[in-house]
DNA sequence: AATGAATGAGATTTCATTCAT
DNA sequence: GATGAATGAAATCTCATTCAT
């Protein structure tokens, strides 16, 4: 995921790990740069300062998770494959990646207005997109006509606290059955008689 | 909401307002008691701590809300029309109670393990509430059998998640037409054969 | 010693007994106010501050102090005995009042610069006394001529300091035994030709 | 006495000076660091609390006090000489060293338990210690058969006495004669017919 | 480039004192 | 007179950040 060798990813790694265990506040650059086996200065001398240390975190974690959600889209056929595609996707993110889940989930407040601005963006973006495959499928007639947007979210308000819920407290069950469980009732719910 | 007369409910409201607004960990205790106009150490007078503040609003919070959320289920009739009176009702208090709405969302990582435990608890309380109202429904005809817990789930995961960005971002639309779209997609999917 | 019935010396005795277990400084007034059974505003209305609270009791327990070891030496006959009576009233005094004992031995450091100098001159006063004492024992021919000051001071250091390890650690022996051995042998140390 | 170079010791030094002159709760932490020269939270990186500054300091000046003490004792050859060296070093400490012995004396109360009970085990030893020199003594013919711990605490006990009057106000004449003085009257209290 | 000792702004908390009831 | 709720000055301590080495 990160590349060892760079230092920057040795802070990187250490900073998700720590925020992800006590969260940001309670999280010293000291701990950090202990974490990743270097000096408290050298920290400073790759991110300005720890909030844009975690500005950068940020980043990186929601860059990297929108862009396995697209790769993963792209192949798949009928709109139902490409949702449990979308959903097995998300919780084997959420599950390998627990520590980068918890950061964007918890500490996604403490950011700045413009990166703030930002994430809503991409997000948005996320929910266009999935606007788009939904309108087309209707076009298709594969699903019946509904209020496209409203669905969207509602995708993504499932997966998002399902996936906070197995990052918390560890899930029961595969992601595979989770996510085709909770597609198949999504499924019914959208598609025509 | 409060007694606007007590002091200890001025704190609260001025806490709610402003760690909704700043965040918990970037509003100090003086700022609390300039907001509730009166003095610093007045708030220690009703708090023990800025972390006992957090629990007590927690708590509070939470079981304003919860108080809410059985109060709207009892007098419905059919799973549908409970299900929409649930959202409505949650969309409603979201809205009506954002400061407040916001805290829970937002800072209830940063409490001691005991209130997060009871947290959990209340929760799952109300996941197997769900859990039986679909069960009984299933046993009635009026939905089909599916993995109730992951449904009921699903139902508060899309809540939560959809309330947060009405929140955040000032969702469209009447809480009642919010309401009555994800349950519509929710109950095809539970019901149809 | 005090006067249970009055208010004051209510303060008095909570006060003592706080201050001996936990320190003036770790001693609320709100603490002595409680232990005196009243209010704590109460305390403001008989002493204008803790310090001055302190100041009081330091006087009141020098003067209590001094009363006694004037009275006893008034009757005794010669040196030794007056000495012995001195050296027993002093112990009595340290296992009688333990708490005023502890007070004035370790927060007489706590207090303005005037009461030191009233203290000061009461304890120069006292040697001076012992001075008197050993001069005319002296020309008695009781005992020898030493540097009558030196000696006074030892006396009372001597003292003191076994008081203090009385009240601190619970010296063994009885207060009888402890004074004779002393004096015994300062005795020796002074009428010795 | 410290390292002047080293920063622990200009703590050290500088709290020594202040916890003399305003006691230990009269001086913060802040005029500590002012008077060392550095930072206040250059303190805090030598020692983790106000609290544990004095538990060193005392620890210091106990230890340097003791070697010392048992130093002097070595060489000397009967028990008087040995007694004066005592005395004479005992007031030249309190003498040269009159700020860490304002610090000792008053200062001791504000320490946790088991550094109370170490330094309750120092005196001690040198109780002991002296117990031992004179049981010695008196088998040699040197002094008469009296209770050689009460004596010794009569030792210490004046030492202790005189050597605060001498750093409080300070005491006429030179150490040796105080030192003469003292042992000349407990000698004769203390020796054979 | 890397370090970590030093810094001090700023946070939480305590508590002597006041004063309206 | 008695009370205790309210106050805010002042204390301890933390930690992001700087900078000389």
């Amino acid at each position: 995921m990160f590349q060892k060798s760079d230092k920057r990813s040795q802070i990187f790694q250490a900073a998700f790990k720590l925020f992800a265990q006590k969260g940001f506040f309670h999280t010293t650059v000291e701990e950090v740069a202990q974490e990743a086996g270097i000096g408290k200065g050298t920290v400073y001398g790759y991110f300005a300062s720890k909030q844009e240390l975690l500005r950068q975190m940020l980043i990186f974690a929601t860059d990297y998770y929108f862009d396995t959600f697209f790769r993963v889209v792209e192949g798949n056929g009928g709109l139902k494959e490409k949702l449990v595609a979308i959903a097995k996707e998300h919780f084997r993110f959420f599950n390998e990646h627990r520590e980068i889940a918890k950061v964007v989930l918890y500490e996604h407040r403490y950011i700045t207005d413009d990166l703030g601005d930002w994430l809503i963006e991409k997000e948005q973006g996320r929910i266009q997109y999935l606007v788009e495959l939904l309108r087309s499928a209707a076009a298709n007639g594969e699903i019946r006509v509904v209020d496209f947007k409203m669905a969207a979210r509602m995708i993504t308000g499932a997966l998002w606290n399902l996936g906070m819920e197995a990052v918390i407290s560890s899930f029961s069950g595969t992601e595979e059955e989770l996510a085709e469980g909770i597609i198949d009732i999504l499924w019914l719910g959208l598609s025509r008689q």
